[in-house]
DNA sequence: CGGCATCTTGAGTTGGGTCAATGGTCGTGG
DNA sequence: CCACGACCATTGACCCAACTCAAGATGCCG
């Protein structure tokens, strides 16, 4: 909590668009709802919205942290680094999804951000939501929440991770898409990966080849048509059987 | 975040010891250091502690949220209900280490927090904690470190589940406990498991029998010494070649 | 001592990894 | 516009780590 936080850090990838008041996060389709007056309060925190091309990195694991960052257009895959310097996929962030809580820890980012398509985030500077004032609270409430949410999604990737198998586990996965993406009012239906095979491979913790055969069969079984990156979900109640009918290891 | 969490609801379990001032989390060897003030400022807000027998549950998933703990002694596991209503184990919590953070999002326990042993909590009264005045914003700091902190550790656990063998994640399991007895004053070498077999591989993603023989051959390579639930570290160095020299899949 | 829970060990099976080759798609430049 | 190459995805054959089932061994408590 030093103070030359205070002052804003230069960032390290040119400014794009300085915003408009209130227009930032007022349009960004959070995850949790907010009062009016807390969108306020964000939309004056947060000055500056920034673009990313495809394959841009947003933050390096090692950077120092200052920023949240809220997707306002795009996909974002979140990368760890484990002991021998590979790099592991622990997660996607779609519109409205806030990545960056990896940095709060130890000031400095634990992962690295990329995004897998051009996209547009929100730039939050974490130390002016910190230091609201006190009739401000509800936004530490709601951040509190974002942070808690991010706990439970990565447990509930856990359980997957250990306990299930391959179908079940590409079958969560398409399931959990299908979902948020409803969520924003696109389509749960027919869906766009972003990621390539071995990002998805990554993050499920199964070789790309695993992964092309499962979708094959899912194919074959008529539960999917897959085309390349557009899946189309033909059969929901199959594939959720998939998941919750124990094919656990 | 509304009123009524001001006044605090009855806790489902007997109050065991009335705090006295300035002690409960003072002794708690929290894993971020605090300021002197900071910690005055906790032990006004958490005002009592309570033993749990081992067995016992701290908290059910889908009980309402109010509370988060501190572990002053003892051993907890955290457990995930997945689907189909088995559980897992996604977590477990020593001397110094806080839980509960899964029941912010929703105001309702997501897991199950079991006791392991005869345990010791600190509990914290977490709407006081929202609401501590401006002055304290440096406990919001520190409960966001917390929070980041769990955060970056389950991305570890993802990494671990999905990229490394059998014999890397009980390698990197002990590993991690050593690390957390060392930095809390106790033997880096001599470790007791307080969970059994079935925690570790529900834990690690993988069924008690295997744990049980990467552990027989740990001992066969004289990497560990196993008597039941207490291990001693014999090659600390061949350890962690294990985790890092690559044996993931 | 018996009964129960936990842990270990063995034998056989399989899901998913490895290696290797083929097939698609896209972007660039002639 | 087509041809080339780069990149990505799919498919097949083979193999091994970890699962399953089953039997013992060990320890703990009354």
């Amino acid at each position: 909590m030093n103070a030359e936080k205070t002052a804003l850090p230069e960032i390290d990838i040119p400014y794009v668009k300085q915003a408009c008041s209130n227009c930032i996060m007022r349009e960004l389709c959070l995850p949790v709802a907010l009062a009016s007056n807390v969108l306020d309060k964000l939309d004056e925190l947060v000055y500056l919205r920034k673009r990313f091309k495809a394959g841009t990195h947003i933050y390096h694991a090692g950077n120092n942290f200052h920023y949240l960052y809220a997707v306002r257009s795009g996909f974002v895959k979140l990368e760890t680094l484990n002991e021998d310097g590979r790099e592991q996929v622990t997660g996607f962030y779609m519109m409205g999804e806030i990545l960056g809580f990896d940095g709060i820890a130890t000031d400095q980012h634990m992962c690295t951000a990329v995004a897998l398509e051009d996209s547009e985030l929100c730039v939050i500077p974490f130390d002016r939501i910190e230091h609201v004032g006190q009739e401000m609270e509800h936004l530490h409430h709601h951040f509190y929440m974002l942070m808690s949410r991010e706990i439970v999604r990565d447990h509930t990737m856990m359980m997957l991770l250990s306990g299930m198998q391959g179908d079940a586990r590409i079958a969560a996965f398409i399931l959990n898409l299908s979902q948020r993406f409803h969520e924003r009012g696109y389509s749960s239906y027919d869906l766009v990966l972003r990621m390539k095979r071995e990002d998805i491979g990554s993050y499920l913790g199964m070789k790309i080849e695993t992964v092309s055969r499962v979708l094959t069969k899912f194919r074959d079984q008529g539960l999917l048509e897959v085309h390349q990156k557009h899946v189309r979900i033909l059969d929901m109640n199959g594939l959720q059987k998939l998941v919750g009918h124990h094919p656990c290891k």
